[in-house]
DNA sequence: GTCTATAAACAGATAGAC
DNA sequence: GTCTATCTGTTTATAGAC
């Protein structure tokens, strides 16, 4: 088992770092085996911290879990900004005044930095894996993330997509396409299993997600056009 | 907690309905709390037996979820028989061989009948929550479901989208491209309670479908022109 | 084939020494 | 703040009655 002390094994008295050593402890645990199937005992081993200590920082396991969906929901948030941009809670209005080539140039880099990420960053795996979690078994987690992150990067992209093809902003179809675009690329993460299978892959490095990337980014550009194509129709 | 019984209360002797009853149970608690977290206590009395009756019938814990892994695999085999056809394991090379508007006509229809099984069947959901966990802590199961069924099944997609293209059958770009396919339909069965919240639909029904198959055809019939344009350009 | 009773291992929580 | 020791409840597995 991963060990994720990250500290010396000589008696420490650092309350930070134990905190800090459970929760990402917890974090891998909870991910693999599900809250009720992970131990106190097995976490604090992972911590290299006393099974006593859970109780004393967070009150129980209860409140050890509660202090994982706090990280993992900061952590997305973080994500979410360099990914799409610092400002993206407010950025909308700002998205939709876009000359079209250049809200185009912005999706396409956004979608090619949430391939690299969730393909490339170990951390991403955790928070994938927290999500599907939530999703299968639903918390008062998903309703935060949801509504703080997901939610308004999403109108953003919506936005964006709106300023590339002069489709109307809010509509069905662009929400839609906006998901199946968003869609692709966290499948590739999701089924990255069965994807190396299937490709003969070792790992999946620079190499492997360029490729992908190329084809997601060719579905991506065809979709633009097509919508664009759609939208100059329907003006005349 | 759901009643998967299906019989009388009064002391039945079936073994073959004991066996069921519990598997099923199995299924369902396996997929909400993970195999650790579900106790045979709760499966026995969700199936109306006795705990005994587990060990008596499949050996332990440990058998009912080999047994429940079997009886997914079963399932998630004629389903594959049902969308894709009912000879997918040997109809590659008849795939190949097919002219390309029909190839493409075959595509299409086997996308809009798995995003129809996905989103309207509620045996999906099952199948969808089983594989995700197999997925996340991966166990014997996904090597039988993968090499099975799905390797086959990828191998005739990309038959037949080689067929609508002219591109190469097993390169890799065709292979990622099926991905890709795949991807945007499970998707949106994964993330179906994002998706909900973000389209403000009450449920998802014959309406929504027709929503996202526009899209989903729609960007299909969009890589399969590119695909062909660029073969074509590689023969001259 | 189904049931009750029970064994042996394990869980989370906590009191108290240091 | 960290540790050991222990309490209480629950887990799976199994022996034996019917």
């Amino acid at each position: 088992m991963q060990d994720w002390s990250k500290r010396k094994q000589t008696g420490e008295g650092d309350a930070d770092s134990t905190r800090m050593a459970l929760i990402e402890a917890g974090l891998d645990r909870f991910g693999v085996k599900g809250y009720d199937a992970a131990s106190t005992r097995e976490i604090a081993a992972a911590a290299g911290a006393n099974i006593a200590s859970i109780a004393y920082h967070f009150g129980g396991k209860e409140g050890l879990r509660r202090a994982c969906a706090e990280y993992v929901a900061g952590l997305i948030g973080s994500v979410a900004r360099s990914v799409f941009g610092a400002d993206f809670e407010k950025a909308e209005s700002a998205a939709a005044a876009l000359p079209a080539a250049e809200a185009r140039t912005e999706l396409v880099n956004g979608m090619m930095r949430l391939l690299r990420f969730l393909l490339l960053q170990p951390q991403a795996k955790l928070i994938v894996r927290f999500m599907l979690r939530e999703i299968m078994s639903p918390s008062i987690a998903l309703d935060i993330i949801y509504g703080g992150i997901f939610r308004p990067v999403h109108r953003r992209l919506c936005a964006l997509w709106s300023a590339a093809t002069g489709k109307q902003m809010e509509s069905e179809e662009v929400r839609l396409a906006v998901f199946a675009m968003l869609g692709q690329a966290v499948y590739f993460r999701i089924a990255q299993e069965v994807v190396q299978r299937r490709m003969d892959w070792r790992e999946v490095g620079e190499a492997e997600v360029e490729s992908i990337s190329r084809i997601l980014i060719a579905n991506l550009n065809d979709s633009l056009d097509r919508d664009a194509r759609a939208a100059g129709g329907e003006r005349k």
